[in-house]
DNA sequence: ATTATATATCGCAAATATACGATAAAAGGA
DNA sequence: TCCTTTTATCGTATATTTGCGATATATAAT
């Protein structure tokens, strides 16, 4: 790859591509159906449900924490996690605005 | 790694994460919005249009179509593409179900 | 027939992601 | 205080992705 090239697209495309990228893994997919399903907050409940081992998950809830889609607090020795909703929102709008506009554009019949 | 545990997922969670994955990255997503943007479907249009080596983005065409978000055809020596709306909405349509269901999860107020 | 053009594929290098065990850190309970 | 529990982080192995140049292939043009 030598050098990355991200950063020359443009950044609408980086932003939607992010987020979609973090939800590129069954594993976070799975993480934010858990955090939804539950009123409280799961934290070592997540480790239990995925196949996965306990740093592996704790990965991956860093890397939904570093898209902002997720938010987490420690209490006491547990530590809670839940959906960041204001950001989720916020990014998901921009991706179904995206979706839409490329849905509905004018390539009209099969044009291939 | 070691062993891909992708396959120990929920078959749903991995449909979904693999349409996310697909477009996480600026340069399918770039794509998908050329392809929107034109009634012909563009072919080497899109080379011209990306900052990436031809070869580079013939290959981000090949995973798009392989998920089948988009469909090609050879016509004479170009290569038409354009967005494969069927398949698209359908897969969407899920994506955006889901994430509806997310959001309006039962976790109310702040948890964290 | 030769040449030019357009695209796909191959082979490789480098970057990133995935996964785990080991270990650290921090709080709670004995 | 010492031990247990819970989670985060580190180090490392491996897998996957990204990217390019070179090349193959196939049509079009001369």
């Amino acid at each position: 790859m030598a050098l990355n090239k991200k950063s020359l697209f443009h950044p609408d495309d980086i932003l939607l591509s992010e987020f979609a990228k973090v939800l590129g893994h069954p594993a976070r997919i799975a993480i934010i159906r858990e955090l939804a399903k539950h009123e409280e907050c799961i934290c070592g409940q997540i480790v239990e449900v995925l196949p996965l081992a306990q740093s592996t998950v704790s990965q991956h809830l860093q890397e939904l924490k570093k898209a902002g889609l997720v938010q987490g607090t420690i209490s006491g020795v547990k530590s809670c996690y839940c959906i960041h909703k204001e950001n989720f929102a916020k990014v998901l709008g921009l991706f179904n605005e995206a979706m839409h506009d490329i849905m509905l554009s004018n390539n009209k019949e099969k044009c291939c």
